[in-house]
RNA sequence: GCGCCCUUAGCUCAGUUGGAUAGAGCAGCCGCCUUCUAAGCGGCAGGUCAGUGGUUCGAAUCCACUAGGGCGCACCA
């Protein structure tokens, strides 16, 4: 347990213990409240702002509430001192013995410190990609891919149980649009003259290779027949080849899936109907006429009585049409279907990873998971921003009507696969990412992805050279947890392990907010930490983290050492990348 | 017209869900290689947190309005 929380869990007993005495009376819960480092070190090492937040509850004023907390948490062993201060902030001091505790904790847990049981195994849907098999990965899909990914990994670390899901369209214009692409493409593989490809089918040459494995499969048998004929097949060829491709590119950037749905199976298997019904029974289907759209041109506009879900009960702006004029489905209607089936697999929690040009889609989709899960479920939307590429300094002209698209498989052959993913989370998903070719690869300290794979090569630099002193066996987790601690008191080294103290609460706070990109950003900073107390060595030999003629020393520093080196693996675990031993190109 | 998002240092961005004197990096200036990797580090300077009003012990953070920018808004699929 981190420190973080046993003075949390020491704090609440407080509480406990003056409401049953009667010291405290509150006219509600235990507010919420929070034990972090605080900004300034003259506040001492942790504060809480417990006092204020139950001033209210309590009716009195934080200085009286904290009064009493420090009354009851004095005089643990590990509290050295408690001060209240300002508008009524608990500052406490800890005993060394706390941060030489942590380290040893790091050392006997493993990257698996930082695993927590926030989630309670409640099951997580998170959906990611979702592009439609229509043409190989891009840059315009890695942002959300990565973010998808890492944030599974990291729901993960925090105790959900996650499922990482695809969803994909194999019906409709876009696909059929493909299906036509791919015969121009198998005629060509047959022989004939094509010409250019026509306005409105896909450019690029990707799809020649379907082409031709159709051509080898079936020979001439579509070639001459009537779309009616050959659309279908060459359709569901086209698709399975298209999904083969996606697969392995995303598999590249160390991206699997485990669950692929797609809207055909949802039609077939009658999901659609299905769904239909339960909200029928609900009460939320009527058939009425609704207002026209408002500040649009509407020629056309003529009111007309349609099936209508009553999405606003919900939240939504308007009811929303799931039959056409005609009697067929509304386009909204397999994703209607496919909240359904999530909810019907047990999710609790659904998270869909989605551009910023999807805008609407949640205020379409919350309505439907409160109506289905009794407004149990929880729907939220990841939005993320546009990636801008740069090619030496300049900006790269993205155009799909041209052909013109970067691949993944041209950014992971560039770049490395783990330069990809980490560059992807170093700003928050709403703001727009510049990607530039040149400096994900450079190697100085404007590189985040070298910052922190730098300071992993250099612990495991130091932990090299430590084997000149020690044998492999007084420098193993097991026996570094053992050897005292106490040398450790310099101001760089505290903080580099309340750094690390922190790694648990944030993936816990990181989980909960379903922010991945606060793990890279932990992980800069951490890496900062290390590199500040590495200098510290340039300046003052004795600080440096091998001494020889101190073996005590050195080997606290060690722990120190493959402690961090645990952190980061830990979080380069969760951003799905791989640690470095060592950065010096040509060995 | 309506909805969502954004606006923080010259530039690019964080800001731990309402806490103490708002933080990094780049760019600028000043320092640091007899070194476990200087591919780096320390320091200085830089701010009306877009604006106004409100909520309260306390606001960059929550609410309302305003300004500027982005995205979305049919029975499309």
């Amino acid at each position: 347990m981190s420190v973080f929380k046993t003075i949390h869990a020491a704090i609440q007993a407080v509480l406990e213990e003056a409401l049953v005495a009667g010291t405290l009376t509150l006219s509600s819960e235990i507010p919420a409240f929070v034990v972090e480092l605080p900004r300034e070190a003259a506040h001492g090492d942790l504060a809480t702002n417990v006092a204020m937040a139950l001033a209210k509850a309590a009716g009195k004023p934080p200085r009286v509430i904290a009064e009493i907390v420090k009354q009851g948490l004095e005089p643990p062993p590990l509290i050295a001192s408690v001060q209240i201060a300002g508008p009524g902030f608990i500052n406490l001091r800890l005993a060394p013995s706390v941060w030489q505790d942590e380290i040893r904790e790091i050392l006997r847990v493993g990257t698996r410190y930082g695993d927590s049981d926030l989630g309670k195994g409640v099951k997580v849907n998170v959906e990611y990609v979702s592009a439609n098999p229509t043409g190989p990965m891009h840059a315009g899909h890695v942002r959300g891919a990565v973010i998808g990914d890492v944030l599974a990994h990291l729901m993960q670390k925090a105790g959900y149980d996650v499922t990482r899901e695809y969803y994909f369209n194999d019906s409709g214009a876009q696909v059929d649009v493909l299906a036509r692409t791919t015969y121009l493409r198998y005629r060509e593989a047959l022989g004939e003259e094509i010409g250019a490809i026509p306005a409105g089918l896909y450019p690029g040459d990707y799809l020649k290779e379907v082409g031709a494995a159709l051509a080898e499969r079936d020979g001439a048998t579509w070639q001459g027949k009537d779309e009616s004929e050959w659309i279908e097949p060459v359709r569901t060829f086209a698709v399975a080849w298209m999904m083969r491709v996606i697969r392995d590119d995303l598999a590249l950037i160390g991206i699997t899936h485990d669950v692929f749905t797609n809207e055909r199976e949802l039609i077939e298997n009658g999901t659609l109907d299905i769904a239909f019904q339960i909200l029928d029974s609900k009460g939320l289907i009527y058939v009425g006429t609704l207002p026209p759209p408002k500040g649009k041109e509407m020629e056309d506009w003529e009111p007309v009585p349609l099936t209508l879900f009553r999405s606003s009960l919900f939240g939504d702006s308007t009811d929303r049409p799931l039959k056409k004029r005609d009697g067929y489905w509304a386009y909204i209607m397999p994703d209607i279907a496919y909240h359904y089936d999530k909810i019907r697999r047990g999710f609790g929690v659904m998270i869909n990873v989605l551009g910023t040009d999807h805008g609407g889609y949640l205020e379409r989709m919350r309505p439907v998971v409160a109506a289905f899960s009794d407004k149990k479920a929880q729907l939220t939307v990841i939005f993320n921003s546009i990636v801008k590429i740069f090619k030496n300094g300049e900006p790269v002209k993205l155009s799909k009507r041209s052909g013109n698209l970067i691949t993944l498989r041209e950014m992971v052959e560039q770049v490395g696969a783990d330069a990809v993913r980490f560059f992807m989370l170093t700003r928050d998903p709403k703001s727009p990412l510049d990607f530039d070719f040149a400096k994900v690869v450079e190697q100085t300290r404007d590189n985040p992805v070298f910052y922190v794979q730098y300071a992993h090569a250099r612990c495991c630099s130091v932990l090299r050279h430590a084997v000149e002193l020690f044998s492999a066996e007084e420098l193993t987790e097991e026996a570094l947890a053992k050897v005292a601690l106490d040398s450790l008191v310099s101001e760089e080294e505290i903080q580099l392990v309340k750094g690390m103290a922190q790694w648990a609460r944030t993936v816990e706070s990181a989980a909960q907010a379903q922010e991945p990109h606060r793990i890279a950003f932990y992980l800069m900073e951490l890496a900062g930490l290390f590199h500040t107390l590495w200098n510290k060595g340039n300046d003052n030999a004795a600080l440096r983290f091998i001494v020889a003629d101190d073996k005590p020393t050195t080997l606290a520093r060690l722990a120190l050492i493959t402690a961090t080196r645990t952190i980061l693996r830990s979080g380069f675990g969760v951003m799905g990348c791989t640690p470095m031993d060592e950065l010096r190109s040509g060995g």
